[in-house]
RNA sequence: GGGCCUGUAGCCAAGUGGUAAGGCAUGGGACUGCAACUCCCUGAUCGCUGGUUCAAAUCCGGUCGGGCCCUCCA
């Protein structure tokens, strides 16, 4: 297996620390809002990989955590809290706001055939293990108290910048609209692990600490919660290229600071889903749900399918129309694997597995891997290993390929009726009464097709 | 100002040195009473421009266009 890593900007051959059991953490939602469909394109990159490596034997043990408080807009004490704005929005508390927003997420995620992680953390649920870290931290010189707040003193690090680019002389404080500069840091760089002084006094959620009331910065909950379920080793960690910088690279520093030596080894991220405008976002343009798809009659597994023909690291442009397009192809491949009938022995699945894994294997190209599947669609193997081998496949791309929409009994006994007095009137060639009880039958949401052995049918 | 990604047929999109996967759409054909489904056939020299090389979509330079990050973000 061969993923790009952040970390060296190459792509690797995947090592896990501990043989052939697999650590990853992955970044999970602030439930403040609903998630778009861009936010759930990580989702789908991450869930592909966790099923990737299981599919080649692996056994991965995943941990997500849920950011249910302060999420400031910025360390600098500017900004709202997200989770508050959210609370204010829809004049619930914080609490039950951050509750129906996760079960909106992972009903979305169940509808995108979305894996739950073996564990799901709420960031509120780990206060005490932040409070830990933070007073090691403090003790080994890696964190000071100023303004009241507790802040990560990043000149303390060697590489502080070892996940981007970045050069702390060349960065622009107050590159984005609305940051300003926190005056109570040493470096430019340091960022707050507990706050007890915000502009926002009506923070809802505080907890006692050792330097007062107050709440978390937003790095430290992914660093504690991976430490306290994953361990200090690490193998893989992802999230949204927008995470690099400075949340992966925040996490890196207080986690290495903390344990003493290398934490994760391998760091993957998904790029973005854009719109006409650019990078799609809650803010601007048409909010787009998955909830918002299936109204307008889309199978948000049509959207997952179109993420699939992308690889994770470009970006994806998001329209309609490629939206349209996918919901034909995914169409057009499920009425051909429905037309394949069990026909004897499995056999010669090996080429075709080979290919599969050779395509998810480098560096998880999907688009490369559907085309595999299409080359078994177009291959002289019979049905039945056909079918085996689109099972298989299909742990991983979860689209639902063998899916058979199961039919009510008194659908089917209507539907026959039906066909026979179809059939009759075809004999009678009264065409015009055929073609009614076509469209009748149609209206009941099954489609019909003629063939030599009888006319046959499914749900659409 | 600094860092990064990207530009392949009407559309989406693979492909990192040896003469362009796949899908959707289009057009033609087979099948059908018609249709749907299915099957067969159908298209690009890879933004532009220099260079390296026996050989470049693939490497290097320039140029034009699109996008992202630099303390909200997947």
């Amino acid at each position: 297996m061969k993923l790009y890593n952040t970390l060296t900007k190459e792509v690797e051959e995947f090592i896990p620390h501990n043989k052939n059991e697999v650590t990853m953490y992955t970044c999970g939602p602030t439930v403040y809002h609903y998630a778009h469909i861009g936010n759930l394109r990580t989702y789908i990159m991450e869930d592909i990989l966790e099923k990737t490596l299981n599919y080649l034997g692996y056994n991965v043990k995943r941990c997500m955590n849920i950011t249910d408080v302060g999420h400031l807009t910025s360390d600098s004490d500017t900004g709202e809290d997200k989770m508050l704005k959210g609370a204010k929005r829809e004049h619930k508390t914080v609490m039950e706001i951050a509750k129906m927003y996760t079960d909106a997420y992972f009903s979305d995620c169940q509808k995108l055939n979305l894996a739950k992680p073996k564990i799901v953390s709420p960031a509120t649920d780990n206060i005490d293990n932040y409070i830990e870290m933070i007073e090691k931290l403090i003790k080994k010189e890696y964190a000071y108290i100023s303004n009241g707040n507790v802040y990560f003193n990043v000149s303390k690090l060697d590489d502080y910048y070892a996940l981007t680019n970045h050069k702390e002389n060349e960065m622009v404080v107050g590159a984005r609209e609305g940051v300003k500069e926190d005056l109570g840091k040493i470096n430019q760089s340091d960022f707050v692990l507990w706050f007890t002084k915000s502009k926002f006094d009506d923070q809802e959620l505080k907890w006692e600490s050792p330097w007062g009331l107050g709440y978390p910065g937003w790095h430290i909950e992914c660093s504690c919660i991976s430490l306290k379920y994953l361990g200090e080793y690490l193998d893989i960690h992802c999230g949204g290229v927008d995470n690099i910088f400075p949340h992966h690279t925040n996490e890196i520093a207080q986690t290495e600071a903390t344990i003493g030596h290398k934490w994760c080894s391998y760091w993957v991220h998904g790029e973005h889903l854009n719109d006409q405008s650019g990078k799609m976002s809650k803010s601007k343009g048409e909010f787009l749900t998955v909830s918002l798809l299936e109204n307008k009659g889309y199978d948000p597994i049509a959207y997952r399918f179109m993420c699939l023909q992308s690889h994770y690291r470009n970006q994806l442009m998001f329209s309609y129309d490629s939206l349209d397009n996918s919901v034909q192809a995914l169409e057009k491949l499920k009425n051909k694997i429905r037309n394949l009938k069990e026909d004897g022995e499995v056999k010669d699945l090996e080429t075709f597995r080979f290919k599969f894994k050779e395509a998810l294997g480098n560096d998880l190209n999907t688009s490369l891997a559907i085309t595999v599947l299409y080359d078994v669609l177009k291959s002289e193997l019979n049905n039945s290993s056909k079918l085996a081998l689109i099972k298989e496949f299909d742990t991983v791309f979860s689209l639902n390929l063998l899916e058979e929409k199961k039919l009510n009994k008194d659908l089917i006994e209507n539907i026959e009726t039906l066909l026979e007095k179809r059939k009759q009137a075809k004999i009678d060639k009264n065409f015009n009464l055929a073609d009614e009880i076509r469209k009748e039958i149609e209206d009941l949401g099954v489609t019909i097709k003629d063939t030599r052995e009888g006319t046959i049918y499914s749900l659409k």
